[in-house]
Formats: structure tokens, sequence, C-alpha cells
RNA sequence: CCAUUUGACCA
């Protein structure tokens, strides 16, 4: 069984979805039982290659079975129907897994607060996030992270990194994506000089950039027609084997 | 010490 579900699952990051459910399938003709893992390696596949239907087809038939769907289960799903536009079904599988006494957990909050910061609905997104604060856990880092991108789209800049300011006072450390979304902030606030700054400072903190922070720095370097800076970060970026986009 | 599944940042 780990055998197929190690298979099942490479097949489909490999986008080769239908070996994979060919797998699935013969798996089944002989009696061995696909465990949850299984199901939710197919159904994620089966999202990034646009087969919502297939998908809602395969979580009915596992409900049907005897194999209680679990918190992965539901993100996979809610998720893959908060990005095919269908904001009804999320909700109400939201609702259900409620009822079934499973708990939302940080994926399940950011894929929330993702898909409103998307619909550029800003105030639902900060009620998210303070729902989160108030009630639940610690709010991860990557719900801030994932605010913080609202902001910026919404033209808060400040605000984002106020938000910034906030996060070690939460107990959390910044990582490699908070300093890139910083970065990006800095870059559209056309403050290249900050942004150079931080980029050297999150190294110095132990933070080593990676291929989004150069990019991001480098793309703002290029809209403030700084382009000797730029190149220079090219060329680092070379150096660390890191490939330009 | 290690099998496999879901979320974030540039383009």
């Amino acid at each position: 069984v780990c055998t197929y579900n190690i298979l099942i699952d490479r097949l489909c990051k490999v986008e080769k979805l239908n070996e994979a459910i060919e797998v699935f399938d013969s798996m089944v003709d002989r009696g061995i039982e696909p465990e949850l893992h299984t199901y939710n390696s197919l159904l994620a596949g089966l999202y990034k290659a646009n087969r919502s239907s297939d998908a809602i087809k395969l979580f009915k038939s596992l409900r049907h079975g005897n194999l209680q769907p679990d918190v992965v289960t539901y993100n996979v799903m809610i998720s893959g129907y908060f990005k095919h536009g269908e904001i009804e079904k999320a909700t109400e599988l939201l609702r259900e897994m409620n009822s079934e006494g499973l708990k939302p957990d940080k994926f399940t909050y950011t894929t929330l607060i993702h898909f409103v910061s998307q619909a550029r609905d800003l105030k639902a997104a900060q009620e998210v996030f303070e729902a989160i604060d108030k009630s639940g856990p610690s709010p991860d880092i990557l719900q801030c992270i994932t605010l913080m991108d609202c902001l910026i789209k919404n033209g808060k800049l400040e605000e984002a990194r106020k938000l910034f300011d906030d996060i070690p006072g939460k107990g959390l450390v910044p990582d490699v994506v908070t300093y890139n979304t910083m970065l990006d902030v800095l870059c559209k606030n056309k403050k290249l000089s900050e942004a150079k700054e931080w980029l050297i400072g999150m190294e110095a903190k132990g933070c080593s950039p990676n291929a989004f922070s150069f990019n991001t720095v480098i793309l703002g370097l290029l809209c403030g027609n700084e382009v000797e800076d730029a190149v220079r970060l090219l060329q680092t970026m070379l150096e660390r084997d890191f490939s330009p986009n």
C-alpha cells in the first residue's frame, strides 16, 4: 500500500494523472484498500489538472465508503472549489466540516484569507484574521503574510509594513517569504535603496534570500532605472545557482 | 533521523 501511495503521488506531481488513476483502479481491483492519503493525493492531482468534476466524484465515493474524510481532504476540496469560483460549495463544505467536528487548521485559514484577498475584500480578510487572532491558536506566519499581501494589493503599503513590524511581537519569526513580501512592498513603494538594505539585512539575520527575493528586487531596480544595480544583482544570483525569471 | 497528500511572496 505504501508503494502504491508513493507511486500515485509521484504520478500526480508529474502530471501523469491518467496513469495515477490507472494505478488507483488496479489497486482497487486487487482488493487493496486505498487509504486516505491515497485519496488526498489523487484529489489534489485532479484539481491541479482542472478536473474538478472528477475530484468531486471521487470525494463522494470516498464518503460513501467507509473512510472519513479528514482535514486535509476538506482543505483540498475547499481550495479546489475556490479556485473554480464555487464559493458557495466551498462555504458549504466548511460548514459540513464543522458539523463533523473537524476543526479548520492553519491551512484552511490561509486558504480562506487568500481567497478573500483575491476577491479584493479587504474587510473580510481582516475579519478572518482577527477571528483567528482571538479564537484560535496564534496566527500562523503564513496568515500574516497572506494578509500583508492583501494589503499590498489594495495599496495599503504602510499598513503592510506595520503588520510586518508586529510579527516579532506575536512571537513569530519572519522567514524568507515574509521578507520577500516586504521587498515587494518596498519596490512598489519605490524605496529601492531600502529594498537593497533589506536584502542584505535578511542575510545577516540568517535568512538567505531565495530566487523570489532576487527577482523581486531586480524587477524593482529595473523599474526605477537602476539598471547597473540590477545587473550586479543578477550576477550574484547566478553565482548562487538561482535561475532568473 | 527520514515514505507519500492540502495553504503564502516576484514573474
